[in-house]
DNA sequence: GCGACAG
DNA sequence: ATCTTGTCGC
């Protein structure tokens, strides 16, 4: 498996099976389960990635993980795992009883193996995908604030647009959980228009990114 | 063959 | 994502 066409072949092989061990539903385990948001910014081929936990009664970060890789693998669509997973996964090995956002899709991908859906079963973690543009799939009649997003008569996720946004939020399963409990949780931790963990994630792993480039 | 295509 | 100025919208 040298060349990329012969690794991106063997990524569908991959993804297909690990499609299989993904829970679509809440998971009851953890009492007091925190919520983080992780993002990946660029500097050349060094991956800057920030994790941060965010606390929603009192609205602050109360955690804040960093690290920086090399990272040489493009950006490929429908195998962004291959790219981001490896930096976020040395990153969410950090912390315990947490459920991740993550910049990207979950089970809304052609394969149902989006990087949320990679990273939630290889660490065996509750995560919830949030992606800014459709990757993958079709939206229905918009229904209120959201619009599922189907494919194959299979539903895969929801669009969500939030208060105040013009463009939707695409939400996914990424692993235990449900696709009413993700959008909850995309709908409860936003704050300017966004998820928070997320833009406090993106904002630090740009700061990072561009901090490191001087 | 032509377009679509998370970040 | 990243490269970059002005500009559209609330």
């Amino acid at each position: 498996m040298r060349n990329l066409n012969d690794v991106l072949a063997e990524s569908e092989t991959t993804q297909t099976e690990l499609a299989s061990q993904v829970s679509k539903s809440d998971q009851h385990e953890f009492e007091g389960l925190s919520l983080g948001g992780v993002d990946v910014a660029y500097c050349n081929e060094m991956a800057h990635a920030c994790a941060v936990i965010f606390d929603i009664p009192t609205q602050s970060i109360v955690r804040r993980e960093k690290v920086i890789v090399d990272c040489e693998f493009p950006y490929v669509p429908g195998h962004f795992y291959l790219r981001e997973a490896p930096v976020i996964l040395r990153l969410l090995d950090r912390f315990e009883k947490t459920m991740f956002l993550i910049d990207g899709n979950g089970v809304l991908h052609p394969r149902r193996m989006g990087l949320a859906s990679y990273i939630g079963v290889k660490l065996d973690v509750p995560t919830i995908g949030i992606a800014k543009s459709l990757l993958h799939g079709k939206l229905s009649k918009r229904e209120g604030n959201r619009a599922f997003i189907t494919d194959n008569g299979e539903t895969i996720g929801s669009a969500v647009w939030l208060p105040g946004k013009k463009k939707p939020i695409f939400v996914s399963i990424g692993h235990r959980v449900s696709l009413d409990t993700a959008i909850r949780v995309a709908k409860m931790s936003s704050v300017h228009g966004y998820p928070e963990p997320l833009r406090q994630a993106h904002l630090c792993a740009n700061e990072m990114a561009r901090v490191g480039s001087q």
